[in-house]
DNA sequence: CGTTAGTTTGACCTGTATCAAAGCAGGTGG
DNA sequence: CCACCTGCTTTGATACAGGTCAAACTAACG
């Protein structure tokens, strides 16, 4: 029940999970998943990640980042890439692709090739779809967040999004998750100072919105969290599993 | 050399010019784009554009934007569809698409789903995927912008990136292009106040890095810009349509 | 020519950055 | 087992980029 540098369960599994949650499959629509090796490697912390031209790898342990490098030092996040993700190469230069916290990712081109292929596996391919339409809004809801949402909405927003998304791989509680980062990594995933990030987690915990130690993330209320913050709640609240009715 | 509301080519001719831009082809290459009709449709400025589920829209002229709205009216605009880009439906219900300008679109999902096979047209279909891994990437730099680069340095990027791809679709001259939209506009696309756009662009001005009138960009000096503001320029600033040497 | 939409200016305010220093671990070596 | 790093978090003081409010200016358009 944790993003733990020891993968909590196969590969295989993680992706069906995450397809699952997108639509419903069959055991047997699941078989070509199996192709998946177990043979991930491990990526410390810090670490970057250097993939060939044209090779995707999964996630299957810990939180990779994907950042653009200013001259100067700056840094934005531009996505983070949680297990049951996959990463591709980057786009330029200044993009690089590190691990957050200590990772494991997998070589996945194979598969992945054979999920955009329609006539291969149909089931499979149409929640593939429905999982990169996920990611293309993920993007999105990223640019409104730094473009247009405070740092407190900011953070609420981007919280809630860790949650739900945790949640379809089963990586979360219903109610909270690990979040083994520092509070740098957040400043840079929302385009803020460290300083400020810390005044907001602050804030959000005296207001009983947000609990967390040790990296462990409480999200006590997350229908006031995601009032607060104008975050449409896609997984009910009492039971993330379900999916929401309205 | 404009992107006025009347289509300054036909539309299969707009996308033969994109596509070229990414990877050299042949005429026999472009034919399957001559399926194009000419029957595009016509949207005044302002104009919220819907797209059935599963369309996929050619823009042919003027320009159009994917914004998304918050529920206390701010709203930002998270991509900008110049000619020869294509819409799909939004991914959220407070996803909306508008003419930013009066603009011209045409269907074309069925060329589309052609150009994603590679079987069907192997030297389109490559160039086509370097498009849209030019959109990806312009996306992430749309969250660079918003997330780390000061007001100066967004406004700066944005119009350097607007002119290239401007450029692309041979709908900008060497140091400038039309841009017919409203500060307001530019205010919701940079994440900044319409008052402090207004400033922003003033200190361009004296800078003597821009001029405008009447929705007309100059961009005198295309080298100094790109250096301001760290973009990384990918055509040549003296002849715009050649590809860059580094 | 009045209306309306957009731009520009000025005065003022506030959210967030910056700087600097003080706590607080967790790990290492003596 | 303590003393010391070293990296992270927290706090306080201060600065500034950019927001907000309000009004004047401009230009297109019927």
């Amino acid at each position: 029940m944790n993003i733990a540098a020891k993968p909590a369960c196969a590969p295989s599994e993680l992706l069906a999970r995450r397809l699952s949650s997108f639509r419903p499959l069959q055991a047997d629509d699941l078989a070509p998943l199996s192709e998946l090796g177990a043979d991930d490697h491990a990526h410390a912390a810090g670490a970057e990640l250097s993939l060939g031209q044209g090779e995707t790898r999964l996630v299957t342990a810990g939180l990779v980042g994907e950042a653009r490098l200013l001259s100067d030092g700056r840094r934005q996040i531009v996505a983070l890439r949680l297990p049951g993700d996959i990463l591709t190469p980057g786009y330029t230069a200044n993009h690089v692709i590190s691990a957050l916290a200590p990772s494991r990712t997998l070589d996945a081109t194979a598969l992945l090739s054979r999920l955009g292929d329609p006539r291969a596996a149909p089931a499979l391919h149409a929640a593939w779809a429905e999982a990169r339409r996920m990611e293309q809004r993920a993007v999105l809801d990223h640019v409104v967040r730094l473009g247009r949402l405070s740092a407190y909405e900011r953070t609420a927003h981007l919280l809630l999004e860790l949650h739900e998304r945790l949640v379809r791989v089963k990586l979360a509680q219903a109610n909270g998750f690990q979040l083994p980062i520092t509070q740098e990594i957040m400043a840079d995933l929302l385009g803020l100072s460290i300083v400020h990030v810390n005044r907001t987690l602050q804030q959000l915990r005296r207001e009983g919105l947000l609990t967390y130690r040790a990296g462990s993330i409480g999200l006590p209320d997350r229908t006031s969290l995601a009032e607060a913050c104008g975050y449409a709640l896609q997984l009910s609240p009492t039971e993330p599993g379900r999916r929401r009715a309205g």
